[in-house]
DNA sequence: TCAAAAGTGTTAGTGTTACACCCATGA
DNA sequence: TCATGGGTGTAACACTAACACTTTTGA
């Protein structure tokens, strides 16, 4: 079956490459590894591979994610297309995909590359190829969406306390909140459910556990409503 | 100069497709045209092409932009990158952009299609491929963008009434504004320089010239503060 | 002189921010 | 019993939304 519509065309590599965010409990951190083939090898990279000849682009993005580190059904989405000439030895484009893993459920790295590591946001180290932009242009992203959908829960286990997601929306934002001002925000949603657990891990008191109501959430959504921090 | 790192990939086709925006004192249109090429002749199309072997992704919408339509240095951002299989006949990656055109200076589309037509977003017609779907997105993004980054100001003339500047951002978000409100909000940012000159042509009174003032935004900007509409 | 668009302030309501103390518990 | 983190309400302030009349001018 050949297609002769296009073929006077040039054909590119195209490469999908993989922001990954978790939270444990206290900051956000990337997951990164050592790039183990040419051009670069050894350098601090993120999670690559190529797109085949068959494969959706969303597919390929979570078969690269699977392979590497093991992590399937998690957030993905996304975020950019890098397509200059010299960004790399040869001519590739790059389509970057950012993740949210809930470090929780996939708390080591199963499966996948060995060398995988959890690095802190504040402490990445410089990245090869045009990385760290890509790094940077999630983080804002990242901001910009967990203030106006409810991403953020990606990072949590299902079950949560206040507190923690408190830590997290700092850590996102790099800043801290009023407590109060944050419960009252966020609980006004009427989006998270109160259970009757609690969750003593954080303190002696302990901590109420909520859940993330995924119905009345889309429920919001189609009267027109939503999430907004 | 055989670079063999990643020759065991495959290829693909790169397109880029353009969505692009212009107002016309009254409403928001889309240019478009019939297309000329198999798969698909005839069809209403946005305008695209290939990306070259040696030319940047950025560089590849711009030329695209130009020979189609003449425009040159107008506003021009990447959308999204589509990538499933089955988009096309043949298997063909399409990066999204969308631009912004002051209709006042390019009244009429020089030196490219002829059959260029300007559609008004509300009277679209089937578009060809996923080129419906681009177009909403690109106007999802337009909305959110209008009111955070002053780029509606890319679809005026330089010089504009603050009657035209509202009916610009009632087209976008499709909804009336009240002026006085409006003009408060838009003014006092501080980002709108007031001229001497006078429009007549929308009123026997005539409105107001302003011209959006870059150089404080940019101070603004590095100040951490920006355009909020 | 009148029709048509430009221009102008105030008020009520809503949402945001700032702020300090008591509670429950395990060590 | 005390140190630690969890949980709660209110008041000032800022912002948003609603609303109606006067001005200018060309036809």
């Amino acid at each position: 079956m050949s297609m002769p519509f296009y073929s006077k065309h040039s054909k590119h590599y195209v490469a999908v490459d993989c922001i990954i965010f978790g939270f444990d409990q206290e900051k956000i951190n990337i997951l990164l590894h050592k790039r183990k083939f040419e051009p670069y090898s050894g350098g601090w990279s993120l999670f690559g591979g190529f797109l085949e000849e068959n494969e959706n682009l969303n597919n390929a993005a979570g078969r690269i994610l699977h392979t590497l580190t093991g992590f399937s059904g998690v957030y993905l989405e996304q975020l950019f297309t890098y397509g200059d000439v010299e960004r790399d030895k040869e001519r590739v484009l790059s389509v970057a995909y950012f993740a949210l893993i809930n470090t929780e459920r996939y708390s080591s790295v199963e499966g996948g590359d060995f060398d995988a590591v959890w690095i802190p946001l504040e402490e990445l180290p410089d990245l090869v190829l045009d990385h760290k932009i890509m790094v940077n242009k999630a983080l804002r992203r990242l901001r910009r969406k967990a203030a106006s959908e409810p991403i953020g829960f990606e990072l949590l286990p299902e079950k949560f306390t206040l507190p923690r997601l408190q830590k997290l929306y700092e850590a996102i934002y790099g800043e801290g909140f009023d407590k109060r001002n944050f419960r009252k925000k966020i609980l006004s949603m009427g989006l998270l459910k109160k259970l009757d657990e609690k969750d003593k891990s954080g303190s002696k008191k302990g901590a109420f556990l909520f859940r993330f109501d995924k119905k009345k959430y889309d429920e919001l959504l189609s009267e027109g409503l939503g999430f907004e921090l």
